[in-house]
DNA sequence: CCTACCGATCGGTAGG
DNA sequence: CCTACCGATCGGTAGG
């Protein structure tokens, strides 16, 4: 009789489930080796499956990477409103603070994502239509609390995209530090955590209407 | 007799000048073709030698890819003090405009240096340390103006690493915005100057004391 | 600074 | 979803 051995992960995987795994291995990927460590040939061996497998669910690479893009905008949509959803105030300044919040946090705990929504792996010239909804769809968060903010006055500066993407780069560029790892390594994930609300609140009062303040 | 071919690109380089042309040759594939298309090879190729050759002035890729980086921090604060020195005005948050204005100039103007400088494209182990001093040396730029501000009584909002972190991120990350082109289409280079003119000039505010305002 | 070579990895396809 | 194969590219080394 025939040892049997164990089952394979590939024998976990049916109804197109493939799909999905290999977005989680190729997003493992990407956190753990950056950008340059994601292939479709890693991302099929990290779910167990056969270097040919994927072509089944992705007709390339890029529509891989897509799709896990268009997953982490998503992802990404549903932390800043969850974190609004927390914030019981009801003025713009701490709105907008809940939002750089919740955009830092999931940026921290999920780099991946970041690296491959804006780290030039997705090739721009051609990017699918679910791609560019989802991503509008996470502007659209923040530009509608700076436009109601602006509309009640409670927030200055300029137009709505000026003001919103004054806040998006803060918060982007703070996210995409602590992720590169350019800040200096003693500074903890704690500590930057407490530095990005401490930064976060500077920039409200910086948007807020002087006669407010 | 033989005929004479034109002289090959190679010829061109002596007494070390190829190790700069290969610096500059990482630095248009990085440019054109994001972080994916720097090669040993390419660079190689680029400056008109065999792929052997840059093994005469780079140990390993991680060394071409530090170099680069290192001219990097060098231009980069070249270009924040000469914005600095343009600058006729002595209060510190119009002179952080200035710095501001020279980072993201110096972004839009040459985006293969921040890439391999944030891209994640170093190895982070094991960085060499001039890339380590001329790192230093940019951000002492940014710190310096910062807390003299402070300590005038000009700016506020915490201390000089936070308010120094929140002004580098901001225009930090509006700059990798534009260069991932992470921003609508639509929005061409001399709009992103002036946005970034005004976003730099709200956070100017926002971290100027209240009292000045 | 060159040619020639090495092993490894890649995206993608043929054919079942 | 598999095995087997393709051409291309990579980093790096041997030897001159």
């Amino acid at each position: 009789m025939a040892i049997r051995v164990a089952r394979k992960p590939s024998d976990a995987y049916q109804h197109g489930s493939l799909r999905q795994a290999l977005v989680q291995a190729g997003l493992k990927l990407l956190s753990e080796g950056g950008a340059g460590a994601l292939s479709l040939r890693a991302a099929a061996q990290l779910a167990g499956v056969s270097h040919a497998a994927p072509y089944r669910h992705f007709r390339d690479k890029d529509a891989l990477v897509s799709a896990i893009a268009e997953q982490g905008f998503l992802l990404l949509t549903e932390a800043m409103q969850a974190e609004l959803g927390r914030c019981r105030h009801e003025d713009a300044p701490r709105r907008l603070g809940a939002l750089g919040q919740g955009y830092i946090g999931f940026a921290l705990a999920h780099p991946g994502y970041l690296r491959v929504i804006f780290g030039g792996v997705i090739d721009k010239t051609n990017p699918p239509e679910g791609l560019l909804i989802a991503g509008q769809r996470a502007y659209d968060v923040l530009r509608g609390v700076v436009a109601r903010g602006l509309e009640a006055g409670e927030l200055s500066g300029g137009d709505p995209d000026t003001v919103a993407l004054a806040c998006w780069s803060m918060v982007h560029g703070f996210s995409m530090l602590c992720i590169d790892q350019a800040l200096p390594s003693f500074v903890d994930r704690k500590t930057q955590l407490k530095i990005g609300a401490q930064m976060v609140r500077l920039l409200a009062v910086g948007v807020q209407t002087p006669a407010k303040r």
